[in-house]
RNA sequence: GCGGGUGUAGCUCAAUGGUAGAGCGGCGGCUUCCCAAGCCGCUGACGUGGGUUCGAUUCCCAUCACCCGCUCCA
């Protein structure tokens, strides 16, 4: 399937526009139309339904250690900038780069130094991307070859002053990148801010600088006392949330894969510290099965362990669901869901202050004098078993759901190319969505074979007695093979037509989406047949 | 961020230094008893901003967006 077929349906069908297109587009944001709504909406209540508002607390699931118990959580975007502190996010997402135009590589601006030269009058700076003796060295050569000289003329080089960071210096046109063989190759440097800031308060000025969530599972962990505290929730119990997250992706491509703007679904799964890896395994294997319970197909989904370089500083253990998208290149696999073994590290930093791991401990970053780098917020979320009343601090299993990536591997998984037979019983080329019947945007659609006859009226009461329960559309306009077709694409399953034998014994035929089969029902046992059909 | 490509109607594609044409679609009508049929009519576009020119959709520059490759990626 090639991967604009789908972008143009998603276009003329109504699924995904690009954001703000009547002023030439905005990169890396995207809108759902009047069928992506119901789509996403579709993946987003699947999920909350099977995770949150389903599940039965009083019973062990199959492969769960214990039974357990799930709720919701609704966090505010915008957060005190101190949870981005302690989070690790701040110092990873604030960094000043500057690029070289001609090595195509990117440094960080405070990592770089480099030494004032001069030779034959004329004074540059020579730049490396590593510091101490190493750097003196690495300098040297370079001016020696950027000089042309040889080996034996090294005191013509007029060395001027120390290593000294590239902050120091104005003006990059007289600056010898780390890679680079001619000079004035580095951009200036630039702040790359991965986090979205904004202003809290109308007047408010730098010191009122706030950040949109670059994830939702923050603000989870900021919260863990007061669901403790308001619902008598015990552990092992899970925290759900469905909502916006924001990340100034420095290359946003592949459609809504890679959006600034995106939409979590997130869980953060609190437990006993020494029953951790039975429950990362619990949750790996279910969010798995999730994606192929909802028609994702076994070939192009994966289940990948992280390699231990691969892991994050805190993580014990990070399992990615990943889908084999047709943009990518066969045999690659681009990231839907991360389920993650976060240990202690989150609760901990928004009680300590910002972690580092030093001699393999998680221990609080410190600043120059000694003082946490970043505080935290000092109270005490550290859980007591009441039965037991062993006070511990819960490990936190984090599976970590993309609703846009989720909802773009369903359309990539849909997106079908079959043939039809025409009205002449030729074989035309058919375009169709094979959703599975919880995710299509509409269950069923209701058509009268021809507008005469009275057939119209009876399609209209099929339809309105079907409106209240299910998502469902009308149409009378052409003919019917069109208006089939028209639902094809759009994923329905199933389309009722009333014909001229409804008129004499009130049967109606039923049509399914992906074997083109029909057969008749009475009239007055659609919803019921649409309901076992669709398994709601 | 770099290099290459693309940008004309909702979609697919034409033509042109003198203000754009088709097919499909959409809408209305006629016809039509099961898979994009037929007939009639209607609808509708040069990504944006500059420049050159008497005149630019066409040439030039910039910009925005998309695609491919590289780079990056919590």
């Amino acid at each position: 399937m090639e991967m604009e077929q789908l972008v143009a349906l998603c276009k003329r069908r109504g699924f995904l526009f690009q954001s703000s297109e009547v002023y030439g587009g905005l990169q890396g944001f995207w809108d759902y139309g009047p069928m992506g709504v119901e789509l996403k909406r579709n993946v987003r209540e699947a999920w909350w339904r099977d995770m949150v508002t389903s599940h039965n607390e009083l019973d062990v699931p199959p492969g769960a250690p214990s039974a357990f118990e799930m709720t919701g959580l609704d966090c505010a975007i915008i957060m005190h900038p101190q949870v981005w502190k302690c989070s690790g996010h701040y110092d990873l997402f604030h960094d000043y780069m500057v690029d070289c135009r001609e090595s195509k590589r990117r440094y960080r601006y405070d990592q770089v130094c480099g030494r004032w030269v001069t030779c034959k009058s004329h004074r540059i700076f020579v730049a490396s991307e590593v510091g101490g003796k190493e750097a003196e060295e690495l300098t040297q050569h370079k001016a020696m070859k950027f000089f042309d000289l040889r080996a034996k003329d090294a005191a013509a080089l007029d060395w001027d002053g120390p290593l000294v960071s590239l902050s120091t210096v104005r003006d990059f046109s007289q600056t010898l990148g780390p890679d680079a063989k001619t000079l004035g190759t580095l951009t200036e440097p630039r702040e790359f801010n991965l986090m979205f800031k904004t202003i809290a308060g109308a007047l408010g000025g730098e010191e009122d600088t706030v950040f949109l969530r670059p994830e939702t599972a923050q603000g989870i962990f900021v919260n863990f006392k007061n669901v403790c505290d308001s619902t008598r929730v015990k552990i092992p119990f899970g925290i759900a949330q469905i909502g916006k997250s924001f990340r100034n992706e420095i290359t946003p491509r592949n459609f809504t894969f890679r959006s600034r703007e995106f939409e979590q679904m997130e869980i953060e799964f609190f437990c006993r510290p020494e029953t951790s890896p039975q429950w990362y395994q619990y949750w790996r294997g279910r969010r798995y099965q999730w994606y192929l319970d909802l028609g994702l197909s076994r070939e192009r989904l994966r289940l990948r362990d992280h390699e231990k370089e691969e892991l994050s500083h805190y993580s014990c253990g990070t399992a990615d669901i990943e889908y084999a998208f047709p943009f990518l290149a066969s045999g690659e696999f681009g990231e839907l869901e991360g389920v993650a073994h976060r240990g202690d590290f989150d609760l901990r930093s928004h009680m300590e202050g910002k972690l580092v791991r030093q001699d393999g401990q998680l221990v609080v970053e410190l600043d120059g004098e000694g003082k946490p780098r970043y505080r935290g917020s000092g109270k005490d979320l550290s859980y007591l078993d009441e039965v037991t009343k062993e006070r511990f601090i819960p490990h936190v299993i984090e599976p970590s759901a993309g609703a846009d990536r989720a909802t773009l591997a369903f359309l990539c998984e849909a997106y079908c190319e079959d043939e039809a037979p025409d009205e002449h019983g030729k074989p035309t080329r058919r375009v169709v969505l094979k959703f599975h019947p919880r995710l299509a945007p509409i269950k069923a659609a209701v058509f009268p074979l021809v507008k005469k006859d009275g057939m119209p009226e009876v399609a209209r009461e099929i339809y309105a007695a079907l409106k209240p329960h299910l998502t469902v559309f009308y149409d009378e306009k052409s003919a019917v093979g069109r208006r089939y077709r028209r639902q094809d694409e759009i994923g329905t399953p199933f389309c009722i037509t009333v014909d001229g034998q409804t008129l004499q014994d009130g049967t109606v035929t039923v049509r399914d989406r992906d074997t083109l089969r029909q057969w008749r029902i009475p009239k007055g046992e659609c919803l019921a047949e649409l309901r076992s059909r669709l398994a709601m």
